[in-house]
DNA sequence: TCGCAAAATAAGTTTAGACATAGAGTGTTA
DNA sequence: TAACACTCTATGTCTAAACTTATTTTGCGA
């Protein structure tokens, strides 16, 4: 068993390839102990901190498992993972080919409301920015955005003008969290909802909410709401 | 600018987390060329390779832009990533501390549907194995499932009992895939989802569709109904 | 037999050094 | 001035060697 091809690019990601078809087809089992670091990087003829960079790959995929001393084995139940890019709405809407445009629905100082307050770690009632607006492709609502800013994380919001540049875009640029917590989930289109994304009430809508955090605190809450029929692609 | 302390475990990871806190609070901004590798490593006090797998993480975070001769620059857009994990139901179930059943609800050999054919680049009408089954929590529903096989890419299928064990299960331990697109969106429950899940037509639901393949050609395509209100998580 | 300490081992991480390579910058020439 | 080839540089990748650390195994003693 010496070198095999090497069909990838860099070595580590051969090996890598290499391993993951021995799993693929079956000759390492789910379970099964795989030859430890130094004996692959001598079957491969490589240095042993490249064999590790190929495994630590093939981790992270959640295809093997490692653990000191114990050795490298096959994930017996691997929960795949896969990568979600959340890309800036405009960015996304003139990738599909569409003219993006946006429109600002409400932009004032309002008081915070206990479910969002709970998400923030905030006092509901604190005064934050609540902006509303609705991204566009092509003149047809694209996606529905509910952000409340907290002026004490991101202070200067109180005085931008979100017609010109979307809150989205703004905040990107300006505030980069370090911490940030994201899920979502399948609602029913409320009256706003339908209103907005020009549909009717009841439609099913994914929704994205997302909070972000820096040193300050919470930065920013925001709900986002896809138009219907919305589909989101995740990368294993 | 000597070493800074070290709060995280390895030092590529503290010099991570140092480089994002330099983001995060704006000594470098959006856009901004950061010092080269060397430099960096001479002033954290590391060799270069430290360095680089600190950049790389945060490169992949979507953090940094990074281009050969070019250097290092702050992403402009940062376009984050995050990570979604799909785990086994019955895992994800029980962790959430809730006692886990599942029922069968049919399987059997059926021509293959144009629009799955369509996603599983095979021939519409080809004898598939199409399993749909429930997955309950607490004798809850949780997810409806519904599942086209491929003989051909698993072989055996045809005289599996999944009323023992599960087919995501069966598939994840005896088929690893080398290759899968996922994709998400939200429906309307129609008859169907909502006998299954016990609740109304026309209910959200978060629906997922996921196609996996091995050398063999497309394994399995599966569509995943979660309960009403089902919130995904994704991790930055 | 049980409990515990010591030894062994495999992964985890780092280092210094080397070479490869994309691509920005520069200078030459038509 | 534009097209082209050349140079130079920052990242990309690899290597050999060492050290660290979690964990299993072993072996000793009660």
């Amino acid at each position: 068993m010496t070198e095999k091809d090497l069909p990838s690019s860099s070595k580590a990601q051969a090996i890598a390839a290499e391993v993951r078809r021995r799993i693929v087809d079956r000759e390492w089992r789910q379970g099964d102990r795989i030859p430890d670091e130094a004996e692959l990087a001598v079957s491969f003829g490589v240095a042993r901190a490249t064999v590790n960079k190929a495994l630590q790959l093939l981790a992270d995929e959640g295809l093997l498992y490692r653990k000191r001393r114990a050795g490298t084995h096959v994930a017996v139940n691997p929960a795949r993972k896969a990568t979600l890019t959340i890309p800036i709405v405009r960015e996304q809407v003139e990738q599909a080919g569409m003219v993006y445009s946006h429109r600002l629905v409400a932009q004032k100082t309002a008081p915070l409301p206990p479910e969002v307050a709970a998400r923030m770690a905030l006092a509901a009632g604190s005064p934050l920015i609540h902006v509303r607006s609705v991204h566009f492709g092509d003149d047809a609502p694209y996606q529905f955005e509910d952000r409340w800013i907290n002026p004490v994380a991101a202070p200067g919001v109180e005085s931008v003008d979100f017609n010109r540049l979307n809150p989205n875009e703004w905040l990107v640029r300006n505030f980069p969290w370090s911490r940030a917590d994201m899920n979502f989930r399948a609602e029913n289109a409320d009256a706003t909802d339908a209103r907005m994304l020009e549909t009717r009430q009841g439609t099913a809508l994914l929704v994205l909410e997302r909070t972000t955090w820096n040193d300050l605190g919470a930065i920013t809450s925001v709900r986002l709401a896809f138009r219907p029929g919305y589909n989101m692609v995740a990368i294993p």
